[in-house]
DNA sequence: CGTTTTAGATAGTAATACTATTTTAAATAG
DNA sequence: CTATTTAAAATAGTATTACTATCTAAAACG
């Protein structure tokens, strides 16, 4: 088991979280409390209270929840572009690289590779329904503009490098992947809560092999016309 | 020009806007004011001012500002898929009925047809920004219960019908079509704000016919493979 | 024409999202 | 070792938000 923590960008927080016990409680403890309550729900004072501390203590280590769920979210896609470039390694085939990409997004996360203080599993699920509020904002181009989007960009980037290796004349390689990420997350969500928005069905264990299929069609056969 | 109203499910509001002239105000000015504003920072208070009339006055419309949202968007479903139907009326080949559908789709809104006192254009960037915002809650499960998606859903379901069609085999119509609308609204929002996501390029008129070749493109790919 | 109903206004409250100031603790300098 | 600086964290606020309970005025009805 190896123990991860990145580098986030600077602009996320006014004190680095990973640096002391009440940073990592903060980070480890939203995770939890986001999950549970939903980002509307989830406040500083709930969060102080949870973790012995108070309110102005957190708003120390970061700006507002809003650059706080950034920050969790961005950890996230860090993470995944490192797995992501672990498991292609050394594949050399595009095309079987690009399924090696999928089988590792449609997978749920296990506690194997543990990132400093947060439960993966459940950072997973935040990414699900909260992900969309980071962006979808008045602030997005401000925000923008300091970097906070760059993990998941890079992830796009990342796997429209190997679409346009399979085939260099495709006109759409970063439309497509970030609409493949997108119908990741929100096909899950749907299975769960939307059922006639999906074909998935929803189940607690392996609702994943379905959604494998379902995303190698699409993008193989746009892809290859 | 005709004039359109539509019927929406009554859990929406405590009492229909529609028949008075507050509910009329109420309506066509949170659609301005949620553009300008954003959805987080629009608050009753604000739309009470603008209306020249009390924060308390709205809420006997509208149990809270969520609610209205979805009002408006349930509205925007509903009047597209009104016009799908109209569009798509008396063409035969399910192939030309899809294109037809995703022409309609990809257009922009034009004022030749007047939902009464709604700015179609402003409504349709709402959709664009917030729309996710509306089932990406806590309450989704029995917002759902309450029959609050019955219109997306209907448009979802009427395309995937097509799909079918199609290709009768085809096993994810659901999921490739639902796919497809949160990309249509998605990368529209990315070539604007987020354009290494997309690359389809932001043009204030005609952004559409790319977007429309992209659409097209993994759609029928998909369905016929 | 009086009474019920209902629309809308007034005046609150608890919680949220912050800030300014003070206290406490740790680090370094003499 | 103390004395001073620096920084972390707690206390105590404020303006705004998201509501609710109550009241008044006008329309609808018997």
């Amino acid at each position: 088991m190896t123990i991860l923590t990145f580098k986030l960008n600077e602009n996320l927080f006014l004190k680095d979280p990973q640096n002391t016990e009440l940073g990592q409680n903060i980070i480890s403890k939203s995770v939890e409390m986001i999950e549970s309550l939903g980002f509307e729900l989830f406040t500083f004072k709930k969060l102080a209270e949870e973790i012995g501390s108070t309110e102005a203590s957190v708003y120390r280590y970061f700006e507002n929840k809003h650059r706080l769920l950034i920050y969790l979210i961005d950890w996230y896609w860090t993470w995944l572009e490192y797995r992501l470039d672990f498991e292609i390694n050394n594949v050399i085939d595009p095309e079987e690289r690009l399924r090696k990409c999928l089988k590792l997004l449609t997978q749920d996360v296990k506690a194997n590779t543990q990132i400093a203080f947060v439960k993966e599993e459940t950072l997973q699920h935040i990414v699900m329904t909260e992900f969309e509020k980071t962006y979808l904002t008045k602030q997005v181009d401000s925000d923008n503009k300091e970097g906070l989007f760059l993990p998941y960009k890079a992830v796009c980037k990342k796997i429209a490098a190997i679409v346009l290796q399979i085939n260099p004349k495709y006109p759409f390689p970063h439309s497509l992947v970030s609409t493949a990420l997108l119908a990741l997350t929100h096909q899950i969500y749907y299975a769960q809560h939307l059922p006639s928005l999906s074909d998935i069905k929803y189940d607690a264990k392996k609702n994943n092999k379905k959604l494998y299929e379902f995303l190698e069609g699409f993008l193989f056969n746009t892809i290859r016309k």
